[in-house]
DNA sequence: CCAAAAGTGTTAGACGTACACCCATGG
DNA sequence: CCATGGGTGTACGTCTAACACTTTTGG
């Protein structure tokens, strides 16, 4: 791997996780400071992107961002736009931010988004140079460049995806409760549900497998836990779209 | 506009028609011959597609594109997906092709993925020095660089769109009968339907509105037209999505 | 024994699917 | 009068949506 980066292309990852009833994302803080490092001239969030290499394809692009951000591979990571706009990073504060590097992004990029999804718990972020955390979605606002954007249309995506593919499911941790992915539901799409509807459906789905083993320690009946069984998945997927 | 082309980034157009009974798309032949022009070293088929230009962002590369090439602007013009292996220009052909321009290709080229939507009556297709035609998305094989699969993908994005976005009446004629349009839900999906059950979906579809108008000139029963009303589409493709 | 969340069935209406015959026209 | 595609209704089964009470645990 040469790590000569190409001017003009990079990759953005929208990671988005679940974390008990919120859907969050994970995001970088940009700071901006004066040439003494005394005085903060602006700070602000963006997402997680990098130039590809000269010698990586996309995908692999993306994988490597999100490996070097929360040390996960094998994540479910899917290319959904591409954002080329002449202005994209002609906002004040990203020309001040682009000063800092003398310049050399004066030109337009071109950015591919992909998302990814996983339970916000599974991550140990380990960053020292840079502030990484998680989000909730909704409070997110005024973000780097044209990342407000980018983030809205890979949401766009991820309400498509969970209603088409079950890929929600990625967002739940190993074992989870029903009442866990209704939660999930009703935070990606912004709707509620009737219980046992919801759980109607889910009986359909087979590829949702109730465990042997119950909640323990919780203040109430403990709830019977599930996992998502990936091969059962993709064997019945075609058989039978699922929608909630 | 400057012109000046940006040497790694492209934009490809798969641009869809309908015809009859068939799904077509518009392709170009690319010709290399010999130095001398005598001869023919291989002849294949391409999607329209070219590099874009520094001062033009994505979407206007594409429009700009299927204008040059069909004289239509004010198209459903869709980005549906990126393209960016490392090996998409690869084959022996490509190569052979790109040396012919004194090897200025010869990195990795990006091409972002459009597709866009037309009765193929439509075009007067005006193009001195180059071939282009309509042909059966079932009969085209051995595209270009990595063409075939850049169609496979735009097929399934328009299927998608068909199904969730009533967008396939583009493909239509401004005036068409609904065994036309069944027809073209039958030609693109690959399936066949209850023509009394299609009725009934296309009923509750208020945007597709029957007009005071009949075939003429066909030896048989003429058929009511009906007309796609974008107007209606718009304002209440929100309260329910439609499906065939 | 109280609070908190888990778990469970029925009914009415909407929708999907399967199916066969008569109609209007041009040649 | 024939060939061609146009046009129509019904019945059955499935899916959706609305709705309220009992259970199990920890504190």
């Amino acid at each position: 791997m040469s790590h000569k980066w190409v001017p003009n292309l990079s990759v953005d990852c929208v990671i988005f996780g679940f974390d008990a009833d919120q859907l969050k994302v994970l995001l970088v803080e940009r700071t901006l400071r004066t040439t003494d490092k005394k005085n903060i001239v602006f700070s602000d969030l963006s997402l997680t992107g990098y130039h590809i290499y000269e010698d990586e394809d996309l995908d692999s692009a993306a994988a490597r961002i999100v490996k070097d951000l929360t040390g996960l591979d094998k994540l479910v990571l899917e290319q959904f736009y591409t954002f080329g706009s002449l202005d994209r990073l002609e906002h004040p504060n990203d020309k001040l931010w682009h000063e800092q590097f003398g310049d050399v992004f004066s030109h337009r990029v071109v950015t591919v988004g992909y998302f990814s999804l996983l339970p916000s718990t599974k991550v140990k972020i380990a960053q020292k140079d840079r502030v990484v955390r998680w989000y909730s979605v909704n409070e997110v606002q005024n973000m780097a460049f044209d990342h407000n954007q980018i983030l809205e249309k890979a949401l766009f995506h991820l309400r498509y995806k969970l209603q088409h593919d079950a890929i929600g499911l990625e967002l739940l941790p190993d074992k989870f409760t029903l009442s866990q992915m209704q939660r999930l539901y009703e935070a990606v799409l912004g709707t509620s549900f009737d219980k046992r509807n919801f759980r109607k459906k889910v009986a359909q789905m087979n590829f949702v497998v109730p465990l042997k083993e119950k909640q323990h320690g919780v203040p109430h009946k403990p709830a019977q836990l599930y996992m998502f069984s990936r091969d059962i998945f993709m064997r019945t997927r075609k058989e039978r779209p699922y929608f909630i």
